[in-house]
RNA sequence: GGGCGAAUGGCGGAACUGGUAGACGCGCACGACUCAAAAUCGUGUUUCGCAAGAAGUGAGAGUUCGAUUCUCUCUUCGCCCA
């Protein structure tokens, strides 16, 4: 018996499926479409262990539902605009460009070897002309339509390297580069109007019913519609400044008002832009981040003005306004009203300020003697210390109550706010999307006309430059047009574009004059399934989401608002992780096992300290190479160990012990192979019982419920049982049909698994169907079913009896078993509990 | 601080709508083959107990004839948001 040459096989295989164009897919509306997708990765140059996972996950979806008889869509691309490219081209003095595209080719190659079912020739590039031409039209589309504007808006900014910095380029509020102390800086940027669609994408959620809950939360959250009030506030003072308008979700709290507080960017800071003391603090206020954590977290600081705002519900208090650097202007109006015993940064304000904290909600178990001490109580409870509204529960009666007395004075109205801030898309880097617009000299905005699309980004320039290399192109950057000269716009789109609208393309790859095709979309869309990692659970999805929403706004033509009907996120591939004596990380490379224990290989002594099992990652050095894992043990065990250990919505441990039992099993199946084969030959000439026929039966149920369940790992244990199974079984004599008809049944579940091993299977089995076999559900029912046998609700025995027997039947079994008399034959019996099929419960 | 989720042997994990807890795998132990080892094959493996049996799904309560599953309180951990 020969053992299984993977290497030879998978390779035969991989050439096979490459030459008939087997995974290529075409418009066929006589057949029901399945599209799979799976996040298509950044070309960092090397496939990875999530990689493996993600794709692997899909494949078998894929190659499942193919084999079901759908028409199946699985496409795979690139999505190669972004900061990467750009760092490692300007450290090693190369062109992203090329950069990215041998990065591509050498992925590419990676992820064939995986056996991947997908259609390479709809394979995409979002930094190609290609693809971002069709971007740009999107661009100058949604400017038509308004959904696209410009705006002042802050940024962090390095002053030393005299660059716009990501969020996650900011550490400790540094450079992650210069080290330098990031400063908010405004600029002019370019906005996608995503919250016009907050209330669509909000209610979109509840259409999608095969997401997973907890994305929708987060997503829910992320919108974060709230309910509350608009407030004029009377003002006095020495401007001439009459009301403030704020936004609050508490009005009830109105009594224990004790500061206003407005954005530095509120309107009334026009007023201080000489003060010096203004500039000053602006400064201050200018230290701290951008992001919302950043201001939660750091010091509240204000600035007092002169004017005196009036509460509303008791116009004669009157009380401080200040410029305070946690009040945003994107929220509500800019302006927000202190209430310092209810709300913790309202209370660090007041302390550092010496304001009044005065308590106006008391919990439930404490009475109206109750005062806010050393931190804010935000919670629920009882309206104190405020006239007419005291005694209502707040928040849910208080709020509305007191929105209605506002608004009957005409102070107030009821408000819907939202937390979701428009999406800036500008990025001052050069590989990137251009933005289709030019500027006049007067800095007037004009789109590029569609016909001159694209506009392409220039080639092989200098890297090494401060700011946005393409500020520093002027031969590109400058141009003339009837004699009249413009400028083109430098900033470039954010990389979440380009993935925004790349499932579109796939359907229709080479379309020249437009990023799809109608037809074309209408028969492929929606992403039946889409599968990827929880990270994108917001930003990439909702992006993507209000994508759609924009090409459909004002377009008739145009009506998908939904483009994922299914989600599945899948969990992280997990390493443990070593350290030498000095606390280096080491990688798994480095160590052998020696004596049952792990040294260094180096030098054979030294033992290594074993961390905790984490998420593989370059800095911690506990990845593993999946090209090396396949050049092993190849990619059918790899995609086997990598389904088999856990449910692929949670986190997998990687294992060396894992792998090679993978690899094992697979021999394990090869020789049950061979074995079915040599029983083949015998030619027996009947059937030596019938379990074979029922447990392969009852084994195709459950790969087919495995399957649709996502329980992937269910699946491979299945497989284990079987072999268990047929290995035993097989000593028993089975004719050459009920041989072949079952078996290669059994080799039909395996293709979406491990392709190239059950495809090579059934060729030595020379079967060549290629259909998902049905189960026969006759067939799995039994006639002589365990039944369980309780005694006081406890389980005393288990009796084979026959399908559908009646209670007395069965107690009169119970009653005759010698073992069981003792339990209640003293006693007299009280109830008998009996559940069809299951069991008997005894009451004494 | 808020939201969501999880907790089952030495380990990863199974258990359909409340009805045999621990499938399957790893590890471990013993045995077969071998001069020996590896590989392979076989047997066993929740805990306590020689056994009969008892206990047992993070802790505590509750509903129920019966709870890993449902309800409440608590603990720990993870993720997201702040």
């Amino acid at each position: 018996m020969e053992r299984y040459n993977f290497k030879e096989v998978e390779n035969r295989w991989q050439n096979f499926w490459e030459k008939q164009k087997t995974f290529t897919t075409s418009l066929d509306k006589s057949k029901k479409k399945f599209y799979c997708l799976e996040m298509f990765p950044y070309p960092s140059g090397k496939i990875h262990m999530g990689h493996v996972r993600n794709y692997t996950i899909g494949d078998v979806l894929a190659r499942y539902k193919s084999l079901q008889g759908y028409n199946v869509l699985h496409p795979m691309g690139w999505d190669s605009f972004g900061m990467p490219a750009e760092n490692a081209a300007r450290q090693n003095n190369l062109d992203p460009k090329s950069w990215t595209e041998s990065n591509i080719e050498n992925m590419k190659s990676q992820l064939k070897k995986l056996g991947l079912s997908i259609d390479w020739d709809r394979e995409i590039s979002t930094s190609s002309e290609k693809y971002y031409k069709h971007q740009q039209l999107f661009f100058l589309e949604l400017l038509e339509k308004k959904l696209v504007y410009r705006k002042e808006n802050y940024v962090n900014w390095d002053p030393v390297d005299e660059t716009v910095l990501a969020n996650e380029q900011v550490i400790d509020g540094k450079g992650w580069r210069s080290g330098a102390i990031v400063e908010r800086k405004k600029l002019n940027q370019w906005f996608f109007n995503i919250s016009k669609f907050s209330q669509d994408l909000l209610d979109g959620l509840d259409t999608l019913d095969q997401w997973p809950n907890k994305v929708k939360i987060m997503q829910k959250n992320w919108i974060g519609k709230s309910f509350g009030c608009e407030i004029n506030f009377k003002t006095e003072g020495n401007l001439p400044i009459k009301n403030i308008k704020c936004f609050t979700t508490r009005p009830d709290t109105l009594f224990g008002f004790s500061f206003l507080a407005l954005s530095i960017d509120h309107e009334i800071s026009n007023y201080y832009k000489d003060d010096k003391n203004f500039i000053k603090f602006k400064e201050e206020c200018s230290k701290t981040g951008t992001t919302e954590e950043a201001i939660a977290v750091g010091e509240k600081i204000g600035f007092k003005t002169e004017l005196l705002a009036s509460n509303p519900l008791n116009p004669e208090q009157k009380v401080p306004v200040y410029f305070a650097n946690f009040v945003l202007m994107d929220y509500g109006f800019g302006a927000v009203f202190g209430c310092p015993a209810h709300d913790q940064r309202d209370f660090d304000f007041a302390k550092k300020y010496n304001l009044e904290i005065k308590t106006v909600v008391r919990p439930d178990n404490q009475d109206d003697t109750f005062k806010v001490n050393k931190e804010a109580y935000p919670g629920p409870g009882i309206i104190i210390n405020s006239e007419f509204l005291n005694g209502l529960s707040a928040p849910d009666n208080s709020v509305l109550d007191t929105i209605s007395i506002l608004e009957k004075k005409g102070i107030g109205k009821k408000k819907i706010n939202f937390r979701i801030k428009d999406w800036g898309v500008s990025r001052q880097r050069y590989w990137g999307c251009p933005i289709p617009v030019l500027y006049d000299e007067k800095g007037k905005v004009y789109p590029v006309s569609k016909e001159s699309l694209p506009v392409k980004l220039p080639e092989n320039i200098n890297l090494n430059v401060k700011g946005n290399p393409l500020d520093h192109q002027t031969n590109w950057r400058e141009l003339e047009i009837d004699g009249k000269k413009y400028t083109r716009e430098t900033d470039t789109l954010d990389t979440f574009v380009c993935s925004s609208w790349y499932y579109l393309r796939f359907c229709s790859p080479n379309n020249k004059d437009y990023g799809f095709n109608k037809d074309e979309i209408d028969y492929w869309m929606p992403v039946d399934q889409y599968i990827g990692g929880v990270e994108h659970a917001i930003l990439h999805l909702l992006y993507s989401r209000f994508f759609m929403q924009a090409l459909a706004h004002e377009n008739s033509d145009f009506n998908i608002l939904e483009p994922f009907e299914g989600l599945f996120t899948q969990g992280m591939v997990c390493h443990e992780t070593y350290r030498d004596k000095n606390n280096n990380w080491i990688s798994p490379d480095e160590i052998e096992i020696k004596n049952g224990k792990k040294v260094l290989k180096e030098n054979q002594t030294e033992e290594i300290k074993i961390g905790p099992s984490e998420s593989m990652s370059k800095s911690k050095k506990n990845t593993i190479d999946p090209e090396k894992i396949i050049e092993m043990y190849g990619a059918d065990s790899a995609r086997l160990f990598i389904l088999s250990d856990s449910p692929p919505e949670k986190d997998v441990q990687w294992s060396d012990e894992g792998i090679a039992s993978s690899y094992k099993f697979i021999q394990k199946l090869w020789s049950l192979n061979e074995r079915v084969i040599q029983e083949i030959e015998q030619n027996h000439k009947e059937d030596e019982g019938i379990n074979l026929i029922k447990f392969t039966n009852k084994y195709l149920k459950k790969m087919t419920d495995g399957l649709n369940n996502f329980s992937y790992n269910i699946l491979i244990a299945n497989l284990h049982e079987m072999q268990n199974f047929f290995s035993k079984e097989l000593d028993k004599k089975y004719t050459k049909k009920t041989l072949i008809e079952n078996f290669s049944k059994i080799l039909v579940t395996m293709l979406p698994i491990i392709p190239h091993f059950a495809n090579e299977c059934l060729k030595k089995l020379n079967y060549n169907l290629s259909e998902w076999p049905e189960y026969d559900e006759r067939l799995l029912i039994e006639d002589i079913i365990p039944y369980v046998i309780q005694v006081n609700g406890k389980k005393r025995a288990i009796i084979e009896a026959k399908r559908d027997i009646l209670d007395e039947e069965l107690f009169k079994i119970v009653q005759q078993n010698k073992s069981l008399k003792k339990y209640f034959s003293e006693k007299r019996i009280k109830k008998k509990i009996f559940v069809p099929n299951r069991l008997i419960n005894i009451i004494t």
